[in-house]
DNA sequence: CTGTATCCGCTATGATACTG
DNA sequence: CAGTATCATAGCGGATACAG
């Protein structure tokens, strides 16, 4: 059931990203995590502060956001600057490395954005096929 | 909290992806759901029986494929053909809709692939911090 | 303002067994 | 082969309260 490793030298440079054990698989799922995307792509606008992210993106809590942005942070896709002012001040914004994600994630939400309503559409036949 | 609506209009043409009701996260969910990518990408590749596909993605179960498949059929991205040989043989392949979308999948996953060795040196990093 | 800590329900997922 | 049905469970994610 496992996958066939091709030799015992495999390592991690290109991952296989259908091995169940693949690294990339971790990483993508942090991309593509509920809100991650969402943040990315928020994100490529400008910067924000906490606040305004979560006023931004409608239904987050304040909780999935912090533990959002503390993944995309560690994962080096996001700078995370706080500004000991009073009340403290922090402020996220996209690394370089981030930018080439996000603009990456956008092509795809895009994408999705412009050919929604024929996804609602081609789902509706579907409902009407099986009743 | 809810996004301020520009107008009554507001039809569903091009939604708007930060708010909470947005219909593009119904399909974003769908395309970025766990399996959903790597079914997606998987089948870019070339069209594929039901049987190859689980064997080909490491870790999924039957019910979880069948069940991702079926959502991306109702979104229109997936063909799915059923031979009724015995015994049955179905095969699932790209609708051209889906293609479109699977390019822009594989863009992303593609990008994530070739930096994930960057990307867990970022979280040795972090974590280094932390201790 | 920017979080963290805790509680907790719900859903997504997996394992298993079964059907056409 | 290609699924479906059922059950059990982990953990996601929301609500709330609290802290620095």
């Amino acid at each position: 059931m496992p996958w066939p490793k091709s030799t015992k030298t495999v390592r991690i440079r290109k991952g296989n990203l259908y091995a169940a054990d693949c690294p990339t698989r971790i990483v993508l799922d942090d991309v593509t995590s509920r809100w991650g995307s969402l943040v990315i792509v928020l994100l490529l606008e400008q910067t924000y502060r906490f606040s305004e992210l979560a006023y931004r993106i409608g239904g987050i809590s304040e909780k999935m956001l912090a533990q959002t942005l503390r993944v995309l942070e560690e994962d080096g896709f996001v700078l995370r600057e706080v500004f000991p002012t009073k009340p403290p001040r922090v402020e996220y914004s996209l690394t370089p490395f981030g930018q080439e994600l996000a603009e990456r994630v956008q092509y795809l939400t895009s994408w999705v954005e412009n050919n929604v309503a024929k996804v609602m559409g081609n789902r509706e036949k579907s409902r009407q096929m099986s009743a």
